[in-house]
DNA sequence: CTCAGTGCAAACCGTTTGCAGAACG
DNA sequence: CGTTCTGCAAACGGTTTGCACTGAG
């Protein structure tokens, strides 16, 4: 009743629900299949927006509980760039780890690696005696289009300034 | 009609209200107060108990409204650990530019140093032609005490890792 | 005396939850 | 067929806003 959607990543997704004894659902695989099928950091809106483009009537609520599913699987993965609302990445296809640049114009994404952060969380964690889990580095700034679209950084803050007290 | 609170820090922020024009008040000294008194990552509710034990009757608007001013005078920083709220630490008489490693169980947070973090990030903003402003990394784990109080991670999602598909 | 700040309560908005009806297994 | 899911709408919780009143300059 649908387009065919049969998007290879699915099939982890499903064995991930019956691993956990949980049903196979038509509005799970649409969900998993919008996140997979793009390599955007996507809003809820965003998956909303493109399950209406694909006549696709699924609540709120749904894509939220199965967004919950998908992190939790970990095939997907959760980010909050301060924008007040989260965005959703799947992990498949490319590096597992990375880290993101964002542009605080325009919400711009772009990936990168960093191979000195492992080095960097394992002498920290050592030194508060930390078990480290995962970590996180985000970069903001001003990406190359919305510099030549002519947008420029308005400073705010105390005249002088108070690095040394 | 209250403690005395004459923090020093509070004349830095009174400096940056007049030269924006804006009134001084009792109630936006004392919140720069509570945030300058304490060396934690306070949250709104934290700040407003704090006043509230000081006998101050301060509405939760107006906390949010300083914190807003503070925060663009450049002498606060705001951070968000997902927690689902925000919380502010101010920047004088610590290194100003520093990371948080985050306890995922108690939020316990810890401060350092990555000298190697400003290479990083030009390093990479010259790769995508950004203009950087801020960076942030931010290391989450288990801090000594909760896993010395026996906490474990709770490993999740599919049963055969799918690093690479 | 005037303009901005304050406090209250209501609005906001992304997210979560309760519940009756629909689907999976 | 029992159990879980789905959709709707209401609830939630941190934050923001409108407005009458207070206070700073």
């Amino acid at each position: 009743m649908t387009t065919p959607l049969e998007h290879p990543f699915t099939r982890l997704f499903n064995r991930y629900l019956r691993e956990q004894g949980l049903p196979v659902t038509h509005q799970r695989n649409e969900v998993a299949a919008t996140v997979f099928g793009s390599e955007d950091h996507l809003s809820v809106d965003d998956i909303e927006r493109s399950l209406r483009e694909r006549e696709e009537r699924i609540g709120k609520a749904t894509i939220y509980r199965t967004l919950d599913l998908l992190v939790k699987s970990r095939l997907v993965e959760e980010h909050d760039f301060g924008e007040g609302f989260k965005r959703y990445e799947h992990r498949l296809s490319r590096s597992p780890i990375h880290q993101h640049m964002v542009c605080i114009e325009c919400g711009h994404v772009e990936e990168f690696e960093s191979p000195e952060l492992p080095a960097i969380e394992a002498r920290t964690a050592r030194e508060f005696g930390f078990r480290p889990t995962r970590h996180r580095l985000e970069i903001y700034g001003l990406c190359r289009s919305c510099q030549e679209a002519g947008v420029t950084l308005t400073p705010e803050g105390l005249s002088c300034p108070i690095e040394v007290v």
